[in-house]
Order: structure tokens, then C-alpha cells, then sequence
DNA sequence: TAGGTTTAACGAAGTTCCTCGTATATCATA
DNA sequence: TATGATATACGAGGAACTTCGTTAAACCTA
């Protein structure tokens, strides 16, 4: 029962942060937020509230300054984008985009080959 | 000199059409959109003025119906919003976006395995 | 050529997204 | 307790996106 909305750019943008720091306050986020460019701290907050009321985040209220933390993990993210990404642009076909991932890729570490290598042995299998 | 910007939501559903009957006119198109839901012909007609006016379509006003076609193919198209997405989830590393799709895959054809597998091959080659 | 059809152009309105200023509440401490 | 610092809440405004109605031009064809 996952009807959580596809984070905005600017959404996505903060979550990466948030999966790196958090249980974090609105001012730990907007420090790292302001490492890369000028933004209020309103204007964090803002978004976090919004993201709050999305679903996007959680947020504990108990102190002063509220805690919040993203709802899904990078990981189920990921998926979950790759899958819109594969339904709007690649017909349904998880395949169809690995092998154009792959086609128009310049350097990958053998190590992470080797990771490949097994998963395609593991589907294969099937 | 790729400067294009990113096609949004129904810009990419009305280029999905676009890839499969182009060259077509306004009408021609329209008539694919409204198989999948209502929409009126000014609509579809502005989208296409407006993806023009952005140039991510193309096209040939010499007759009353204009003819257009997208200026990006369908695999140029995938591997810029892979890119896009590349960098904005995956930390930039297209061997991370892989495994991750892999993973969470159903099912695949075996012919599909054998094309990756040649991928991969190729890629450590190098 | 007059009337109906098809088309392009244009602007307006509703929606979402993003930004920020202002108001208000809470807390620490001098 | 009064003052300053820090926090949340809220709403307004601009930009981008999407939809559609109206107008005008081009084109059949009877």
C-alpha cells in the first residue's frame, strides 16, 4: 500500500541529504542545503513541512525541534523511480533499460561487474 | 551542444506516441492520445507548439497542417533521462543504477541475458 | 463564391512547485 | 522577568505546466 507521491526534483534533492544525516532537525538539513547554493532556512523548512504533509518524511514533534526522517529508504526509492522511469520510457522492460544503461557507459569497476554478473546468474536461474 | 530540456510527464507520453507514427500532424497524433483518455485537439495543439518552442520536437510548416517529429530519437531520449537520473539517485554511477534494476527484476528474457551479458563483456574489454 | 470544415494562434485560468517574509511560540540566560 | 535567539506556522507571489475556449485563417465543395 505504497501511494506515496514521486519526490519533486527539489524533494529529491533534500532527501539525498537526509539519507546521509538523518534523524536530523530542519537546521542540520539546511546546513548541508547551503553548502551547495543560497537558500532561506524558511524555505527548507517549508519544504520539509510540505514533504511531511506528502508522506515524504516523517517527523517526531516531541522537542522544540521537530526530528524528521525520510519514509523510504534510498533503496526503496531507487526502485521505485527506476520503476516509473522503466514504465514512461522504456515500455515496461527492466531489460531494455539495463541494456541501454549499459550501451552508453564509459568506465565501470570490475568489482561492480562481478556484482552484475551475479545477479544475472541469480535471475537467470529462474 | 545538447541543451534540450528534460521532457516533462506528458511532453515524454505524447513523444512515446510521437516515436512510433512520426512524421504525423496535430491531428494524427491526436487521435492516438484521446485511444488513452479525453483530452480536446487545442490541447494536444499547444502541448506541440509549446515542445517547438522548447525544440525538443521539430517542424515543417509548409502545409496548412504543420507535420512535426521529435528532434531527439527514443534512445537518445532514454539515455539522457537515465543520465538525469544517474546523477540525481544513483550518486552519478551507472553500475550502481544497474545492480539496482537487476535486483529488483521478475523476470527476464533469455535472449535479454544473453544481450547484457555481451554488454558486459564488451565493457570489460576495456 | 458562399458555407461548412479543418487548422493554427493566442490568451486565460487552474494547478503544482518553489521561495520567502512575517507573525508567533518556545527556550535560555543575564 | 525581560531580552535575544531559535523554532514553527502560514500565506503570498512568481514560475512552470496543463487545459481549454475563442478567434481567425486556409481549404474544400456544392
Amino acid at each position: 500500500m505504497n501511494s506515496l507521491p514521486k519526490p519533486t526534483k527539489t524533494e529529491l534533492a533534500i532527501l539525498n541529504i537526509m539519507w546521509n544525516i538523518s534523524p536530523a532537525t530542519v537546521r542540520q538539513i539546511h546546513e548541508e542545503i547551503i553548502k551547495n547554493g543560497k537558500t532561506s532556512y524558511t524555505t527548507t523548512l517549508k519544504m520539509l513541512q510540505v514533504m511531511h504533509q506528502k508522506g515524504l518524511v516523517n517527523r517526531n514533534s516531541e522537542h522544540k525541534a521537530h526530528i524528521y526522517e525520510p519514509t523510504l529508504s534510498k533503496k526503496e526509492t531507487q526502485k521505485q523511480m527506476l520503476d516509473d522511469l522503466k514504465n514512461r520510457l522504456f515500455g515496461g522492460s527492466i531489460s531494455s533499460l539495463v541494456i541501454q544503461a549499459l550501451g552508453s557507459n564509459e568506465k565501470t569497476k570490475p568489482s561492480e561487474i562481478d556484482e552484475i554478473k551475479a545477479l544475472l546468474a541469480k535471475v537467470e536461474d529462474k
